[in-house]
DNA sequence: TATGCGTGGAT
DNA sequence: TATCCAAGCAT
């Protein structure tokens, strides 16, 4: 099985019997059509994110808002808080403005390179969508695609180097018919057999063909270039309360947790940052949290705010959701709480 | 090309 | 506990 024209219907084979059901998916063989924004608004929501974490936010978010037109006239606060907890919160952002855009045009773009134009589509993303929502023959390299090919075809290169090798080995497998099927077999196969630890090369369809597998190296690609250390860093955050109002305020929208709601705080070097407020500030202990490229021990002070905020703003506790925060303020909010508790 | 950007689950 | 990692994108 060293032809590669035999990859592509043995792998759909399989996926016809054994797809993942998916609340953003079509069952392959079904007379109905992928929804683009549905699929969009899946991908969006995937890009570095587990199928467990999303399930539930993309039908949140299909309930409140089911078509792109919906989406496109919601509050961007509203957003902000549905998606708060998911992550990559530049996400939101994006896509909503790619949202608007797609709503004023009238449609989603077809093709790749229109897709690709969008706030939050990236090389990824824009294959998807083409390719699954509009059946057009794009090649899709995510993770697990990289992962499958690397190992079908023992690519010894260490990733990102490799990224452009596995693209092209992957676009030689991609077949001209069914390719929306292929890509998402091909992330199937590596979610759930082609998988990063222990590979079950036993149940693969693929596994004849797999020459990493002939060599017993499956499980060592692909290799990956070792990552920085990951540093320490400490900051301060304040609950600022007034009466029966504590202090929110909506961080700048770019970088670290950019546009989410949060209490006031400093990340860095927060002994150069005022408070927000004038108080008696009592050390409640220290939230530990891990972003992608540091460590953070952030100190959670609390106090009664005397006189008018120096930024933010008010908001009544029974008002507060602690599902509209972003994780490190729910964390935050948390100890704040259990100190009210005593 | 390298870096910044979240979170939670698996091992 | 530490590390890896998950359907990447923007700059």
């Amino acid at each position: 099985m060293r032809d590669d024209r035999v990859i592509a219907p043995a792998l759909l084979a399989w996926y016809d019997r054994h797809a993942r059901v998916l609340p953003w998916r079509v069952p392959p063989g079904a007379s109905v059509r992928a929804d683009p924004y549905r699929v969009w608004l899946s991908e969006v929501m995937l890009q570095q994110t587990t199928v467990a974490a999303v399930r539930d936010y993309f039908l949140r978010f299909t309930a409140l808002w089911p078509t792109v037109q919906d989406l496109a006239r919601a509050d961007d606060a509203q957003v902000m808080a549905e998606w708060a907890g998911l992550g990559y919160y530049a996400r939101a952002r994006n896509l909503l403005a790619c949202a608007r855009a797609v709503a004023t045009a009238g449609e989603f773009p077809v093709t790749r390179e229109g897709l690709r134009a969008l706030p939050g589509i990236g090389a990824y993303t824009s294959a998807a969508i083409s390719a699954i929502a509009y059946d057009q023959p794009e090649t899709v390299v995510d993770g697990n695609v990289e992962r499958v090919v690397a190992r079908l075809f023992a690519v010894a290169t260490p990733l990102p180097a490799a990224k452009p090798e596995l693209t092209a080995l992957a676009t030689r497998l991609t077949p001209s018919t069914r390719p929306g099927d292929f890509a998402q077999a091909m992330m199937d196969l590596g979610a759930t057999i082609c998988t990063p630890r222990n590979p079950a090369c036993g149940f693969c369809p693929l596994n004849e063909a797999c020459e990493a597998r002939a060599q017993g190296i499956a499980t060592a690609l692909p290799r990956k270039s070792p990552k920085p250390a990951k540093p320490d860093r400490s900051g301060l955050a304040w609950v600022a309360l007034q009466g029966d109002a504590v202090l929110l305020e909506e961080r700048p929208a770019k970088g670290l947790l950019g546009g989410t709601l949060a209490f006031p705080s400093a990340l860095w070097d927060g002994r150069d940052l005022p408070p927000p407020g004038a108080a008696d500030w009592r050390d409640l202990g220290e939230v530990r949290h891990v972003f992608t490229h540091f460590n953070l021990s952030l100190r959670v002070l609390a106090g009664d705010l005397d006189g008018t905020p120096g930024r933010g703003h008010l908001v009544p506790l029974r008002h507060i959701d602690r599902n509209a925060l972003p994780g490190l303020m729910r964390k935050v909010w948390d100890m704040a709480r259990a100190d009210f508790a005593t």
